[in-house]
DNA sequence: CGGTAAGCGAGACGGTACGTCCCGTCTTCCT
DNA sequence: AGGAAGACGGGACGTACCGTCTCGCTTACCG
């Protein structure tokens, strides 16, 4: 009925819930945590996540916003290749750890609640997508790059397949996969003489 | 103990299991479809649907490809970039009707079921992939594309967006991402004179 | 894991399981009360049943128990023929109800199941034998039998033949009977003059 | 439909299956034995269990006749109590054996198939008790019983405990019961002077 | 500053679905 | 036609979790 007094929280129990729940989610897979388990690994009744989240998927995007963080950060030294390079290249580093699975699991997740699909679209993903536009944009002003290319299509053309390998698995991950791609798109997109 | 003995397999129940199982999955996506109800629709015990598919996923898996099939045609009109716009096109339809819960909800079980995942990249998805590499190659014999241009890469960069965002929807599927696509993407592939 | 605490127990749910299980039992026999249906009967999860009882048969011990009682008192007149008469005559009448169904079928259960086979001998049938024993031995004091008699011996050879109509059905229960055990059992235990 | 013709059954499946079915029954009791196991130990189709046996009960009555047989045997030394003894004895001994839980778990199956009950009690039961009677009734005529015994009880209060420890465990079966019971039944029917 | 209402741990509850075991029937192919 | 084999529709099993609920217990705020 009423909503919970968030002053009145217990810090210990929070966190020991997204811990739990971390630990959980990185080592079976996103799917296969269950509410119970992190109860029981958190030492907290169910109940009290229930009333801090709304669903499995919500905590877990939670979790998640938490661990990835700085993964959105993009260097600029001037060449915007190198800087993709870089970025991409952490992205996939990340992307083959353990903590992959979890990733996609929460995809996974996604696929069936539409409050969890939003909050890793807004939170998660555009959060990470600015800083690259922003890096192609400025590449652009720069004259590293067309004046007329559409840096959010750029974007998602350089990126995208990182996620379908992820979550496809058509092929492995690999930096090979990002000099491919960066060869394809974004050579491509320089000024023509 | 002993596997089946698949030439006294019913095809009435086969084929009413496929059924059920399709009508269920576009109904009310994939995560939602228990092996229960399938069975029960499909007026067939639960043992008869374990005793040919390991998992509600391989199942559905099947139930997928049989369904899709056609959509990996590809034209060849002589003008890639036509030949493109329209298969994606093609794709992009097939991912804002309602057969994309069914396909988003067997990606996600993919991602706790390594069979799953494995049928889906060789039976599906790599079967699309080749056709659009071929016609890419065929493009550069034509001199529509440079000769050193990675057609698998490029293939990539051109349809990983259009499931990113069927997954992730950073962004609505339609036909001005094809457009975008084809700009950023193949455009930047064309021989410099 | 851990066993449940029965402090917590709900009341309601105890008496509703109890109650359906009797029901079932009387009218369509032990062997076919399902778990599910009494579930279903008493509205309740089937994990509330077998959080509080190993099987059916400890389930359907229990109501028995709790449904009988009262068979095992035995009068004292001063007269043991008459006074057996009377609570062989009661035990007869018991088993010619639609009782009997239940108390065969839970006997039946116990040769399958030695927890239940346990129960039905400590709770059920040694706690009836001890006041006929008792009510014998107080016979012998009295001069009514002779002071040699096996009183436990004596017991069952007067008993055991109205279970073993009921289980073996090679006749009919009746007073009849009751009377053939008393004249050719009883009576040879009076003392001789 | 239409009944087997008796004349073209397989000796051969038929004895499999007897077997089968005995040595299932004596080393995991009547309850759990399956006519689907009996069915792969004979190696023999389930319907051809099905074609000559209704019931699975009706079956083991079949096996179970066909081992016990001799039993029923009664001597005739002109001592009634040595010839009891001796006939009692042998029942226990067979009731001590690996044998009774096959014998019990069949009772145990009579409890809810009439069938089965209606055999148990014609075929093996009834079949023993008419030399008992008959021994009792010859020994009445000898002097060595009174003349007003009613024989049947005798013989029922004699071997009616005997099935009530098998069955209901009240005690451990053994020689000693059958001594205390010819000593409180039998004793009783001698002649008084 | 003592009472009381909230959050908490624990876990029982009514349910749904799981994957398995057998039932008794049926179909096929073989002898 | 009987038999070996085993797939079929079905019912129940015992288990795992779901999300809700009810218990004390502890803790912080408020009258």
């Amino acid at each position: 009925m009423t909503p919970p007094n968030a002053a009145r929280r217990s810090e210990r129990a929070h966190r020991a819930i997204l811990e739990a729940a971390y630990a959980l989610a990185v080592d079976r897979g996103a799917a296969k945590v269950t509410i119970e388990a992190i109860a029981a690994r958190a030492g907290v009744g169910k109940q009290t996540i229930y009333r801090w989240w709304p669903s499995k998927g919500a905590l877990l995007l939670d979790v998640l916003i938490d661990a990835v963080g700085a993964v959105s950060e993009m260097p600029d030294t001037g060449d915007v290749t190198a800087d993709l390079k870089a970025q991409m290249t952490a992205v996939t580093r990340l992307f083959q750890s353990d903590f992959a699975r979890f990733y996609t699991g929460l995809i996974a997740e996604a696929q069936g609640d539409e409050a969890v699909a939003r909050g890793l679209a807004e939170q998660l993903l555009d959060r990470a997508d600015g800083p690259r536009r922003a890096r192609l944009a400025k590449a652009q002003r720069d004259g590293e790059l067309r004046a007329d290319v559409d840096v959010a299509a750029a974007a998602e053309a350089l990126y995208a397949p990182i996620y379908y390998r992820l979550l496809l698995r058509t092929a492995p991950l690999g930096v090979d996969q990002v000099h491919a791609l960066l060869d394809v798109v974004l050579d491509g997109l320089r000024p023509r003489e």
